[in-house]
DNA sequence: GTCTCGATCGAA
DNA sequence: TCGATCGAGACA
């Protein structure tokens, strides 16, 4: 375990540590299991698979199977989203924009196909490792409280690539687990950030008033899909989009 | 096979 | 505001 000196953030050992939460927490429906996970901790690594880092989760996004067109496995099963078809606990990691890496945990049923999108956290242990995964990643400096804030940010944070796709957070082994930490009370909820299908659907939450939330960013297609003989619509003319304050919506 | 687009991030 | 960068998935 690193310490977490100089960061300016306490360390909350006594919530690094504890059982894992068991796979029936995760075993239900995903828009349950979603505000659920505000304020739990994930840890990855330790003694005997590196620096452990710790994120104490703060924002996240439910996304359904069948009935979601904005998930991955709207389309059914395919190679890429063979684990979010399997047993809820375990980890789906996806490649996205060429560069980036994003982590969901899988809800439901098995055969379900909803998972949650783990999109932002606090680093309450490992600060400097933390920092350093995203020192490689970028020039300027990055402010401690911020090192989680994004999904692919949270991601790089806690070393997970696609090595970590499948990886169960409720075998006794596992590098990676969710302990029970301190469930947020003060949960708000609004649009997913950056889908285009399905965006009105209220299943982000989030810690109210935390600073490590990302800011609400709508999807970049206007439309679902440009009319016949039209290839792409002209950058000028997207709808306009409602004013969304300080990017966190109400719920 | 070929093409389009993306659950993002960071620099300009 | 825009470019990076490449795999998944749709379509031929």
């Amino acid at each position: 375990m690193t310490p977490v000196a100089r960061t300016g953030e306490p360390p909350d050992a006594g919530e690094v540590a504890g059982p894992a939460l068991p796979r029936s927490f995760f075993a239900r429906d995903p828009l349950d299991v979603a505000p659920d996970l505000l304020g739990r901790v994930l840890v990855a690594g330790g003694p005997d698979a590196g620096a452990a880092v710790a994120v104490r989760l703060t924002e996240v996004e439910a996304y359904r199977g069948a009935d979601d067109p904005a998930s991955h496995a709207f389309r059914g099963r395919t190679r890429r989203t063979a684990v979010m078809f399997g047993p809820a606990g375990h980890l789906y990691l996806y490649f996205v924009y060429g560069m980036h890496w994003c982590v969901n945990v899988v809800t439901g049923w098995d055969g379900e196909a909803s998972a949650v999108l783990l999109r932002a956290g606090r680093v309450v242990a490992g600060a400097d490792v933390a920092a350093a995964r995203r020192a490689a990643r970028r020039r300027t400096a990055v402010t401690a409280g911020a090192l989680a804030r994004g999904p692919a940010a949270l991601t790089t944070v806690l070393g997970l690539d696609a090595g970590a796709d499948g990886a169960d957070l409720c075998a006794a082994d596992s590098a990676v687990r969710l302990l029970p930490g301190v469930p947020a009370t003060a949960v708000r909820s609004g649009p997913r950030v950056g889908v285009s299908a399905a965006a009105d659907r209220p299943w982000r939450f989030w810690v109210d008033g935390d600073p490590t939330v990302t800011a609400y960013r709508a999807g970049t297609r206007a439309q679902r899909r440009p009319p016949a003989g039209v290839t792409r619509a002209a950058p000028g003319l997207r709808e306009p989009l409602d004013a969304v304050g300080d990017g966190r919506m109400e719920g």
